[in-house]
DNA sequence: GTAGAACCGTACCGTACGGTACGCCTCTGC
DNA sequence: GCAGAGGCGTACCGTACGGTACGGTTCTAC
């Protein structure tokens, strides 16, 4: 039997999964270069193999997005003992990741396929998108959030709105510039950025009034 | 080979102009439904008329998100008698109207339209979009910002970063989150969206802690 | 009136690409 | 060994669309 491995109660063969490395490949080098043709030479296979597993080229991209998209994996953040030291090194973490993965060629590449597959009144790619990159984080940070709440070291009413604060905080005009090919953004200093962002969701958020 | 349209200079005709509206509502009724034919059938002119006025599909669409963008126009505001009041009011009417802006069917469409080229290593219609969108704004806030500095009602080192993020705080994850289609953002409160943005905007930058 | 420019409508061409068909090879189970 | 399944490579088909050509019509200038 062939090892496989569970994406969404998806699985995918090793072979299916270089299929789906060489489609992302593509996407990555060259955008709308994903033809059927180009995915069957560059994964040497058929191209009727290409439609038996994944139906269409829609299946094809959605299947591409959706295995990379799950492959994203936030930090897992101790919540046991949680005092405001580790709360803000927590958040801050979270916001550092979240700015390597969206200023990320994949993450990029992603976006842009699911904005371009949007503009084509189909939004599945958009959901999948969405569902694996900010709700994904808002998942993990949402408990983190509520635990500090709970701790008297935060202060909201809700985790939704404080959520989407973080992420403008974080975010700013970064993703949108980076989707539209804005180049001036190469230097920018993530680490520097995620702390300052941190600071001021503490600043919007943080119980403690005088820190 | 796409054609130099300066559209300041009102260099386009009462013709043109109505092939370029035909060419938009093509764009926002069916995101990537902007071809040639359809254009010159929706316009009632010759498919030769529009290559001869703008080179190519790329010219048309350069210099219908161009002649577009450039049609956004942000509130002048009153910089003479700036007080705290006028100020946040300024501020917030700013912030409204981002929010609109970036909500609006003809934005998202240019914005999709624009993410879509940027990932066929074109960042040419990326670079109007920014450079008439948020980079826009920011011209305008600009010297707002710099009166509140002036008249110690806010305090900051960069504009830039005030700029940046104020958008965040605005815009948040709605853009991305409309650019991927997520239809759950409708009942979006721009009001009370704009009000709570601004609060958060001068408790991080208003230099009377008090307020 | 006539010449010429601008432009409309349509027919046409070439190509790219999604999707299908088929011949051949390899591997597995019996 | 043999049959069948799975899969590779290639040829092929249909269509959509970018781009061009051309005849016919209207408008303008003289």
């Amino acid at each position: 039997m062939a090892l496989t491995i569970k994406v969404n109660e998806e699985t995918f063969t090793p072979r299916q999964q270089a299929v789906l490395t060489a489609a992302l490949d593509l996407l990555v080098e060259n955008g709308d270069g994903l033809t059927m043709t180009a995915v069957a030479r560059r994964a040497s296979c058929s191209k009727e193999t290409l439609y038996k597993w994944f139906g269409d080229r829609d299946g094809l991209l959605t299947a591409t997005v959706q295995w990379q998209a799950a492959k994203v994996r936030m930090p897992v953040v101790d919540r046991s003992h949680l005092n405001a030291k580790a709360l803000r090194s927590s958040v801050e973490q979270f916001a550092r990741d979240l700015l390597t993965v969206l200023t990320g060629e994949i993450s990029v590449t992603l976006n842009r396929t699911a904005v371009t597959h949007a503009a084509q009144e189909k939004d599945s790619l958009g959901t999948i998108v969405l569902e694996n990159g900010p709700l994904a984080i808002r998942r993990r940070l949402k408990p983190i959030f509520e635990a500090g709440r709970d701790a008297r070291l935060l202060r909201f009413d809700s985790s939704e709105d404080a959520f989407r604060t973080f992420f403008g905080l974080v975010v700013r005009d970064v993703q949108i510039r980076m989707l539209l090919g804005d180049k001036t953004l190469a230097q920018t200093n993530i680490e520097a950025d995620a702390k300052a962002a941190t600071d001021q969701f503490f600043a919007l958020y943080g119980a403690d009034t005088t820190q």
